[in-house]
DNA sequence: CACAATATGCCAGTGACCGGCATTAGCTGG
DNA sequence: CCAGCTAATGCCGGTCACTGGCATATTGTG
């Protein structure tokens, strides 16, 4: 958790705008819909102008995605912050729940809110995966700067393995979202049982990547018939079909 | 390659004043850029209404999206077409061949116009992000509906596959897009390369897969420090700290 | 206290997008 | 060939997100 200690009134001004803005802006689009609520409307509840909104925040979406900017924000800070290490996904995971340990109190149920809000507003989560895809290139960038992949191959393996991480991480925030529907105890068991479905969702990961290669056997859903009639023809590997 | 015979008089206009939208929007944005040119400008040089406009597309992101779409859509219907297989990566590579067959004439050129577009405009990368994540979806119901998971994590693994997919393809058509800067020799030869590159990337998939296993050997950057002294502690598979 | 640096408010403009309504153009049965 | 139907289109007015310019106010500083 971070304090406001250390920051000049001006600042701390401004951020207590800008938390206004957040908390304000996510209850009036949970309320009455996203596409529903004006600009005008969130500021003047706020009472600041639209002009002030416009420096805090980029567009009406970003305000909503206020709280997952802040997680990934201080994602990439720790990413930076920490000593070299394999890159791994446990680096990664590691990474992660330094991230979120980091969040200012609330953050949870904020988070919860955006999210919901995600599910019912397509725009909102065009931006969402707009941002998601923007840290991977950043990660990415950091990853390569202090280990540079050889060649193509390992750049595109060190790709994949961030997005399938990513995925990870969306699959384990609709589950717990979808959990968490119903409001927990309290802040600190909500952001626990965040932790405990990262963590079954990255533990997934080996299962999965298990899974595509086609040399092993598949293990899951052994109801399948393999030996379909109009099997599909294999294309990998095959001469260049025209 | 598809026809337009058998389509009535009315469809095959609204399909021309279509396909005239997207090509000067491709011409327009390219040339100009995306948020430079306003949509009167587009309309103005077809010579069409905005309310005609805006009955073909949703948005002014939707127009410049628009072969990203039809490759998805194609893809989609053959996933349906097709007789239910095992849901492999071969066969989300074979699919996705057959919908690349059945582009029309000139689709690799507007393609290409449209990446290049998207690589210069964040707003087209969240829509590009965002219909991706709907033909996920969708997709996903597709083989749920003939194959549905077991449980909870079939569910993930099958989505794990479908976004690794996805992420792969998305890198083959960044490496085809590099390679296609210089304008190819011909259709023909520029859709061969493009599925060279699918090919390429698939194919590199089991090796991130293996890669993601932490039980095998990383086997991948031999150059690195494993003994490094502020190691990250062990994170995936240790006791449930409450 | 004077002065510099920001933050803010006000305002007028631009442009995407969406309704309603009249008009036109392609379809269809006689 | 014509009348009637349907669907596409054009025109218009309105809403709203977003931007830039400029004056004002508030805070940090010597």
């Amino acid at each position: 958790m971070t304090t406001d200690t250390g920051l000049t009134l001006r600042e701390r001004k401004k951020l207590r705008t800008r938390r206004a803005l957040v908390e304000e802006a996510l209850r009036l689009f949970t309320e009455q819909g996203f596409g529903e609520t004006t600009l005008d409307e969130l500021v003047d509840a706020v009472d600041v102008s639209q002009r002030t909104f416009f420096r805090n925040f980029s567009s009406k979406e970003d305000v909503a995605l206020a709280p997952e900017k802040e997680l990934w924000t201080t994602y990439l800070a720790e990413l930076e912050r920490r000593p070299p290490g394999a890159s791994t996904l446990a680096d990664y995971q590691d990474t992660l729940f330094a991230a979120i340990g980091q969040m200012t109190e609330g953050w949870e149920r904020r988070f919860l809110a955006s999210r919901a809000l995600c599910d019912r507003t397509p725009a909102l989560v065009a931006h969402s995966l707009r941002h998601c895809s923007e840290i991977t290139e950043r990660a990415l960038a950091v990853v390569a700067a202090r280990r540079p992949a050889p060649d193509a191959a390992a750049a595109l393996h060190d790709r994949l393995l961030l997005e399938l991480m990513l995925a990870a991480w969306r699959w384990a925030i609709g589950q717990w979202a979808a959990a968490g529907e119903v409001p927990c105890a309290d802040d600190t068991t909500c952001r626990a049982e965040l932790r405990a479905h990262v963590r079954r969702a990255f533990g997934a990961i080996p299962g999965t990547a298990r899974l595509a290669c086609p040399e092993h056997s598949p293990e899951h859903g052994p109801e399948r018939d393999p030996g379909h009639g109009e099997a599909p023809r294999t294309a990998s590997g095959g001469p260049e079909p025209r």
